[in-house]
DNA sequence: TATGAATGAGTCTTCATTCAT
DNA sequence: GATGAATGAAGACTCATTCAT
């Protein structure tokens, strides 16, 4: 006799890991629209259509659900960083900065939302930190070691000066935008979807132009 | 023909206005230690050695306890960043951009653990700005309005290029400093606390005066 | 594959309902019992059997329960009037209002000790009258209706002077009898179970049949 | 050194009293407004404009007070109902039934709002009933005594014929007044502070008539 | 005796987790 | 494995009562 399956979804193959993720994926619609202080068990659970228990089949606790779904997401949200991201020695310094701080712009508007509310469970932090870096065995986190990658490799070009620090710079893009999109989650999302450059990222590069320029 | 007093504080001049004191300073403590989820009244009360009621004597609400806790501590914190700020004119850009990173970031290192757990509650954030501007008439938040007035003030004495939007620089430079704070507090800590200039600032700054040169 | 279930109930069909069922009945015996300042969720799950927080996984509220206990009890009183009211035409005019009077006792006696507690509620008397209604199409309350309408049959059948207000009558009736059993619900108990006719309310019916008779 | 005087009532002999008195009346007042649900010690004393603590000076408790409140006003409202109770023989039967029914009313309409959170409470209203019978020897509840009185004198009188218990009349006449300022408090204190004759009144006067007269 | 803050048991309610079916 | 009702430990908050002043 089969075990049981959730009705959600059909019969398919590799049953469990359709419904993981099935798990997952309302957590992370969920969490993103409410954030995780409205996230409840029988919350997910119903908007799984699954049953409240089912969650613990799969994961050991909610915590770690939710763990899990932040891990995976914030990893498709780096991968797609890490795709896009401006080829060095592509383009002149300014368009890769701009392509660079919009890219940046763009991860903080869909990632804040969902990390914001794990600021008040440190013990969360620390467990997501963990699993972001053993499915990547970099020491660095996402984004940061993209962002180090492309200002390494333009300066070894020779388009940044040997003058300034990558970290520095690094750190200060970085900054920039994520803390943008932590103070006004709307307006990234807005300059990171427009095509056209919004005057705030264009006076943002200038002055990172400045700085790097040889 | 006074009211009884509650024992942890012995007997001293305004009372209420002590114990008020008291159940803040316990609050910011336990916030800052364990993160807004793990802030009950309850724990409240047993650290501050006093009975569960009282916190109800003193304020509408456990938020308004919480808000009042942070919004008290950041006013301090952001009353001594206006104070220890670089005065314009009064030292070389370098120098003056490394002081206000060093603050900065102590800014950063004592306020980010308290305001983290709020970030998963909206409406105590919109609470928590309310209060902070209605004692302080500035539309700008804390830090935001003294960074931009020093540049603002360097750039018309000259030293800082016309090219560069302040506003810009300023994004820059809170964003750097903040976001090193919340990814790493113990960190920026040291940083600030230290006399010596620590290797981060000197980048960070190098990086900024190229940019601000005229 | 099935939940499990509450212990005090063994095993029957419809769990789900059977322990809905136990709830309102507990809920009614300690509302007539100890009135309902004396009714917390804690007594009633003890009384029970049951967790605490079973009370809420079948209904919305404490208030929901009390309301749907009340509710469901003064529905199954009100059906048990309807059913043993006297006839019209039936039986001469003394009989008829002896047994009127005997069943609006009996109905007093019941409902008046769980309905008492209520009066301090508006909110919740509002809401019982709601559900009644809600069931029960006709707009005047429980018993009134019959009364009225056995009132009126006699007096079209000649029996009941044209000279008398049916509706006076019918709150001469409804009123002595209720009060009597808000006065003394021991008294009223008895004089509706006895078959042997209580000297009260024969008295009662005397005055009444002379005030009714053509 | 004199013992200390509650601010609200200036110095005048017996002070004890007079503050008895006070928040006794207070009491009444926030009962007859709020209810029973709605009174706290704390409300009390804000709206006496005196401290939390006083009462226990004056009450062993707020039970106590409450009752204390209770019985003195009923025993007002007992009072004047016995003065303005019609005088047999002073007029003929229909207008005195009608000013009892009247003043039966009135009394309903203002001590209804008061005793009906009480009946959530089965120690306060047998503590109540209690008190009420200690100051007054008589075993009849308020009012009842006067209806007895009244309708007994009329029978004596001739005016009623002597085939009705007075004892069935009076429940008939009470049950329906009270009864009706239980259900629609409203109208029964509209009805009975009018001068025109209501026509519920002038309807229930009617059957009463034909079920006394000789 | 008045004051009114302190007390803390008790209230309703939520929700992560378990487990019989 | 799936189900979803049962569990019960918290949680925030209220309020009658006490008591040092």
């Amino acid at each position: 006799m089969a075990p049981r399956r959730a009705r959600v979804l059909g019969e398919q193959p590799d049953h469990a890991e359709a419904l993981r993720r099935h798990l997952i994926s309302v957590t992370q619609r969920l969490l993103s629209a409410h954030g995780l202080s409205g996230l409840t068990t029988r919350s997910i659970a119903r908007e799984a259509q699954v049953a409240d228990g089912v969650l613990y089949n799969h994961f050991a606790d909610k915590d770690d659900l939710v763990v899990s779904a932040l891990s995976e997401r914030l990893g498709d949200l780096g991968e797609r960083f890490a795709q896009e991201c401006p080829r060095p020695g592509a383009q002149d310094l300014r368009a890769g900065l701009t392509a660079l701080v919009v890219q940046c712009r763009r991860f903080g508007a869909e990632a804040f939302p969902l990390v914001a509310g794990l600021l008040g469970r440190p013990d969360l932090v620390h467990e997501l930190f963990a699993r972001l870096h053993a499915t990547d065995d970099a020491a660095a986190p996402i984004i940061w070691r993209d962002v180090l990658g492309f200002l390494d490799a333009e300066q070894r070009l020779g388009a940044l000066s040997d003058e300034v620090q990558v970290e520095a710079v690094a750190a200060l893009i970085v900054g920039a935008t994520q803390l943008g999109a932590l103070r006004d989650p709307a307006a990234a999302a807005a300059a990171s979807s427009d095509r056209d450059e919004d005057p705030g990222t264009a006076d943002l590069v200038t002055v990172l132009v400045r700085a790097c320029h040889p």
